[in-house]
DNA sequence: AAAAAAGATTGAATGAATTCATTTTTTAAG
DNA sequence: CTTAAAAAATGAATTCATTCAATCTTTTTT
């Protein structure tokens, strides 16, 4: 079995994690102290900061658990896509955006993209970085696919159309995540007209 | 003339605007503290707060003119663009960036890239928002007089292409202000790469 | 030109994130 | 089973952005 001390890291880990996301979902980020956060987890502000090296470590932690959740719901979608390129896209950008905000508000987005870029280096930057060039290439692989289909002309450069499509729909997100009043609906619309034009383009006629 | 008042003010504004972008260069926007603004100012950290409303705003301020420069200089390759698609976007773009560094430090454009994300209801962060849609337009601008020209095929979707290919220079400068080690021609070859694919499939045959 | 009103400045007080010297707990060694 | 060493936890102290009641300056009114 393993040791008592690695057993109640892992416990304190999990009872930070659940405290901060918790905390963030009632109050929001910016109103949910270290204090309390240690206050809920029964351990002490300079624990937290043995577990965390600061406030937005923890938010970047939380949100990279909900891009694995993305990543993987991606997958299916990318096993099995639908037969034409705007369909295929519209279901992997769907998935992607109606997950989205199963656990996370618009704000809980908004100040983890924004941490992510103010400060690349911290180890769950870097994390959350990693999950963004995993989607990117979930998408570049679904043009692939898709090519292997042949639904998708032989001569189109995958990873340059991939990286494109993927920096529109993650621009849009940050887009809608800076607006309360936009929905899901008016997103995956404006995505979706945005794709066109490149996804008729490449496919085979 | 125009009152003491108002030119006291006007005065105090530009005061703060050249301390604070000095201090940002350098010692970085972190380092930078209000109090040190507000001496360098000749001011109080109380009066800093009456003209903006928190650090970040100052931050805003100092990239949105920069942001405008570069809207200017974008003009001018709108205005007479090179003759073929590729080449009228690598101007464009090799425009944008490379006027983007010569006031501003990377960290400065994550900082302001960042704030503007995080809290995108503030005065400076709907100005800095307002003057990324410009850029947008410009792009898409720059599409409609190629077609104008008849080097863009008359059935494209003008305002869909101008966003897309916005968006991915916008999040490839992200990543570039993100990576201390990327330099400006590996963002350009990039960029370049990742638009040739729909650049030569708007172009007319 | 004095007095009142409006507009600005000021810096000490507040509040929250982060640090770090001490203390406590766990593991390893004898 | 003790004891020494290593690893973690702790919370009081520090730092910095931001606020606000008191004070000062400019403008307007009489």
């Amino acid at each position: 079995m393993t040791g008592l001390r690695a057993r109640q890291k892992a416990d304190r880990n999990r009872r930070i994690l659940d405290a901060a996301g918790a905390l963030f979902r009632e109050v929001g980020y910016d109103s949910a102290r270290i204090e309390d956060i240690a206050e809920r987890a029964e351990i002490s502000v300079g624990t937290f900061y043995n577990y965390y090296e600061n406030k937005g470590d923890i938010l970047l932690a939380t949100v990279s658990m909900e891009v694995e959740e993305v990543l993987s719901a991606g997958r299916s979608i990318v096993d099995n896509p639908p037969a034409s390129v705007m369909g295929a896209l519209d279901a992997l950008i769907g998935e992607y955006y109606d997950h989205s905000l199963y656990y996370l508000s618009k704000e809980m987005w908004r100040t983890a993209m924004a941490i992510s870029i103010q400060q690349p280096e911290s180890p769950f930057s870097k994390r959350y970085t990693e999950l963004d060039r995993r989607l990117c290439e979930q998408v570049s692989t679904l043009i692939l696919k898709l090519k292997a289909k042949g639904v998708v002309a032989i001569d189109v450069d995958v990873e340059a159309v991939g990286e494109m499509l993927f920096h529109n729909l993650n621009t849009m997100f940050t887009e809608f995540a800076k607006r309360e009043t936009m929905t899901l609906d008016d997103l995956k619309s404006r995505v979706s007209r945005q794709n066109r034009p490149l996804a008729t383009l490449i496919a085979t006629r």
